[in-house]
DNA sequence: CTAAGATTCAAACAAACGTTTAAACGAGAA
DNA sequence: TTCTCGTTTAAACGTTTGTTTGAATCTTAG
């Protein structure tokens, strides 16, 4: 019995195996997603042999799990330290909403446009993990964001301060729904190459327009609220 | 040789093998996802055998595209239906916003209300299959919603004719995409057993607060753009 | 150089997958 | 009854899956 020891790297500089490994990984389970996507595809096009990644990784989910917080790690913190010098600029005021917004997107748009790093694709892979049914990913997920949430619906509440909390986080939620649909989707990729040929950046062309976007619907009165709920109120009692 | 034949029913009853095929596998993918949805638990929790489905649908492919379809297809023609008598009823002005919103969520809260038919938690897998990058999937659901987004996308046009039609798309697609994911989220799912668990019924209670949070998008101005844009160009220039 | 440990390799593993097959079944018509 | 034809059944098909194995190879320190 070897018993399951997943050695680490006694070397300090990694192994090219492994970070081949990973990029290999991260393009295919972008492409395919997690199920469709099998371990001699990843082994193969990383140019190693099939054994790899459970001598390394240990199993597939948890090449996953190394795939996502290579780059998701750094990502939430640079959120998180971007909202601590926000907070400390404005204090004892509240950050704006616009500014909590940035704050978010911006490390996301640095991580698009981290294109020596294949961060050019990784945002969508992100998205798909976030639909994906899994219950190792959905724990992963939760429990990656869950520190980085609690403080932006925190920022949030005091830049919003007669907005309810429970429509706050409704609204939180939809937010990072949409950023995480939008990233994911094949159809922004169609979207883009449409409607902005000439733009360097897919990702960033797309978090341009969804920002915006998304501080209307945030900053939304509760009053308007009233306007399509009534119509649906109406509609739904007339069709019964 | 025996060919692809696929059997029609001869009987104008269905026969209740294929309507169990179908609740169970609409149960189980929406639980599991596609690929993870093995025949052996569609078959076995239907109680018929293993062959059945490939009798009757052909192929795992088909059978999901069936299930898709038996929902889908009413829903959408509902929506087409309710748009075109709001463009009969407020003609030759255009349809507001708000009223074609409801045109969009009406059919599907009431497809969520439909427990008889299973419908309450039809909307995930929906919302799941728009994520999954199967590409059989993304062209079923592309050939699907084709006409109507078309539709619909012309009708926002008239209600917002200031607001220029490339922006017009993109927000279409950020609402198609919240709807989506919010739909198929886990975590939706949470939210409301946290804050609304009295709510008779769960996507209701979710579309009745994403359709404000989206009305107020589609409808930002232009002008406010800038607010957000302004703040990513100057952080990002920051960080360089 | 040598010994030890980390890594790679080809090969095989059992399990599970979607699909196919041929026989058995069941109801209705002649 | 007998024939017919749509349906169901149990069994097996050939692949492919993630994982494991033991030997070969490479790396590195003494």
């Amino acid at each position: 019995m070897h018993g399951k020891i997943i050695p680490f790297a006694t070397n300090v500089a990694a192994p090219k195996t492994t970070t081949r490994i990973l990029d290999a990984a991260e393009a295919l389970f972008m492409e395919h997603g997690f199920e469709a996507t099998t371990l001699r595809a990843i082994t193969g096009t990383a140019g190693v042999n099939l054994a790899a990644v459970n001598y390394h990784f240990g199993s597939k989910e948890e090449l996953f799990q190394a795939v996502l917080t290579r780059r998701l790690d750094p990502m939430n913190e640079a959120r998180l330290a971007l909202l601590t010098r926000l907070e400390h600029d404005y204090a004892p005021k509240p950050v704006p909403c616009e500014k909590i917004l940035t704050a978010l997107f911006v490390p996301a748009l640095e991580l698009a446009r981290d294109r020596h790093r294949g961060g050019e694709n990784f945002l969508r892979l992100l998205g798909r993990a976030y639909a994906d049914p899994a219950p190792f990913i959905r724990k992963f997920l939760s429990d990656q964001y869950a520190v980085m949430i609690a403080r932006f619906k925190a920022a949030f509440g005091r830049a919003l301060p007669r907005l309810p909390r429970k429509e706050l986080s409704w609204r939180l939620h939809f937010i990072m729904g949409a950023l995480s649909y939008t990233l994911a989707g094949t159809d922004a990729a169609k979207l883009i190459a449409e409607l902005t040929p000439h733009e360097t950046n897919n990702d960033e062309a797309l978090l341009r327009r969804l920002a915006p976007f998304l501080l209307a619907g945030l900053q939304a009165p509760m009053a308007a609220s009233a306007d399509v709920t009534r119509e649906l109120d109406g509609e739904l009692a007339r069709r019964r």
